[in-house]
This record gives C-alpha cells, structure tokens and sequence, in this order.
DNA sequence: ATAAAACCTAAACCTAACTTTAGGTCAAGA
DNA sequence: TCTTGACCTAAAGTTAGGTTTAGGTTTTAT
C-alpha cells in the first residue's frame, strides 16, 4: 500500500507539516515521490511509527536521527543501537518514577481541597498549615537527590 | 531558616536564573528582600517544591502560575483548584500510560538488537524482515487513538 | 475544460523556557 | 581597605520543534 501525506498525518495524528519538517531534518528514509508527491510505503510507516514511541519516551529529534542514522550504517553500529535502547529504558523507567511521584503529590492535593470544598475553607485544615505537605511526600522528594 | 538563592538552587536541582526566572514571571510568592537580596523561607521552598512537582508532570510555567494566583484569590477558587488537580491526575495517569507503551517497544527492541549482537547481523532476523514490530505492540499503537 | 482540493518549497515567524551578557551593588575575609 | 565572591537587573540571545505565509504545481471531480 501507498499513503498520501495526509493519510499518514491523520493515522498517527500529526500535521502535515510536522512529517514535512521531520523529513526536512533527515528522520525519514527517502519516501518515494511521484512528480514531486510523497508517497509513503508500510516501510516508511513503520519508521513513523517507531519515531512517534521515541518522541513519547522524551528523546529529542535528533537523538532519534542519530539511531535512523546507525540503522543505515548497517551491521557495524549494532552494538550502538543496542546501548542506545538500554539507555532508553533506563530513562523511561526513571521518568515514570518521576510522574509517580508527583503523583502522589497530586492526590494529596486533591484529599485536601476536597476537604477545603466541605468546610468551605483552608483556614480550619491541619492546624492552620495551610500548605503542609505530609512528610511522606516530602521524603519521596527528598530520595530523588540522592 | 533563611535561604539564599544558591541555596535554594542546589537544593532543588535548578540554576540560579531559573529561580530568578520563575520570579520574575510570578510564580513565586513575594519573597523577602534584604537591600536588594532575596532572602527564601521554608514557606516560600515548599511552593518551589510544589512547582517542581507539577513541573515534572508536564505542566507549563503558565499553567502552574494560574494555580499559584488561585491560592492567592482565597476561599472563593477552591472548586477551581481541585479541579484542577483533578485533571492533573488524569494527565499523569495518561502520560504514565504512554510511557509503558514506549518501553515495551524499546525491550522489543533490546530484545531484537540483543539477537542481532549475536548473529554478528540483523539480516538473519524474522525472515529478513529486519524492522518488523510484534503484533502485541502494534496493538499497543492502534489502541492509543480510541 | 476548469475549478477546487491536495500537494510542493523556501523562508519567515512563533513560543516556551531558559541562558548569556553587561554593568552594577553588597558582604565577608585577609 | 581592598578585593573577591555572591548577589542584583534588564535586555538580548538561544534552542527545539514546530507553524505560517507566499507563491507555485498536480490531481481530481464536475
């Protein structure tokens, strides 16, 4: 199958000028054209698609063109695609490590408005510590330097 | 206890313009000056930890400052502000969400590299289809746009 | 045959969140 | 006292990841 710009924009839910700028920075492999047109193969589908998982992860363009560019460097850069993918985990393991933390922060919030909403008030909540954060959470800040 | 701003800087991780940064753009509270030097309060490091936390989160400064003058306006935005954490709790539930997608697809990928490290090749992987992604993980993908 | 819709490029513009620079004040130790 | 290091402001510069604009082809439907 061949896809339109505009069909792979609405599949993976980008603008058509975002494909065109990631093509314009060299993240895509040569997509075929017909008198100028873009013509977009499953390859080309799949390469998007492992883009789209990246970007998702944190990594910055041209982290990712860096890896496309290993993968057409052939069998030699093995080893640094692999590396590059066990970095990879590691830091989404550690960003949702981050995003679990502040959500426990999150629902100690939501606990306390809630309990702001019935009184109608901060002022009559833990001794007039309008602000106390409860010390496990602070802990779990205070782990993340360490 | 008192606080300089290098103080505050190494504590929290953040350059020392970044805090002046967050100052100048109103998200922090009023802080004491001593002839021209901010001098921090607990009080004042426990709204910079708040803000990191949201912060990591994925909110931007803007969103985090109408937060901030919510506490401000008093009583009459506590609806306002538990909603607002409210959402913030769907927000991380969806980005950790995401995140789990994005990591199964890298331990595809160190799963596949890992094969080819030792095949000394890629070419001898799944019947020459070099770039094929699991049913299991394009599923994944599918799902995300329902 | 023609008009609208979809495509193209190059280049200028945009925003967030900073950083850097330049020039100056303040505080503490030798 | 002096000088060194920490602080200050305002304003300009930076980077990523785009969008917008302007002007021009190509394809498709009527």
């Amino acid at each position: 199958m061949e896809y339109t710009i505009s069909q792979v924009a609405e599949r993976f839910n980008l603008t058509i000028s975002q494909i065109r700028y990631y093509d314009k920075e060299g993240l895509l492999p040569d997509i075929k054209r017909v008198s100028g047109i873009r013509k977009f193969t499953d390859a080309d589908i799949e390469v998007i698609f492992i883009i789209e998982c990246l970007k998702k992860s944190g990594l910055q363009l041209k982290e990712i063109k860096q890896f496309i560019e290993w993968t057409k460097e052939g069998d030699k850069t093995i080893t640094l695609r692999l590396d590059f993918f066990i970095n990879q985990e590691k830091k989404i393991l550690n960003e949702i490590n981050k995003l679990d933390k502040a959500l426990s922060l999150v629902r100690y919030k939501i606990y306390y408005y809630t309990k702001a909403k019935e009184l109608g008030t901060t002022s009559l909540i833990e001794n007039n510590k309008k602000t106390y954060i409860p010390k496990n959470i602070q802990k779990l800040y205070d782990n993340a330097h360490k």
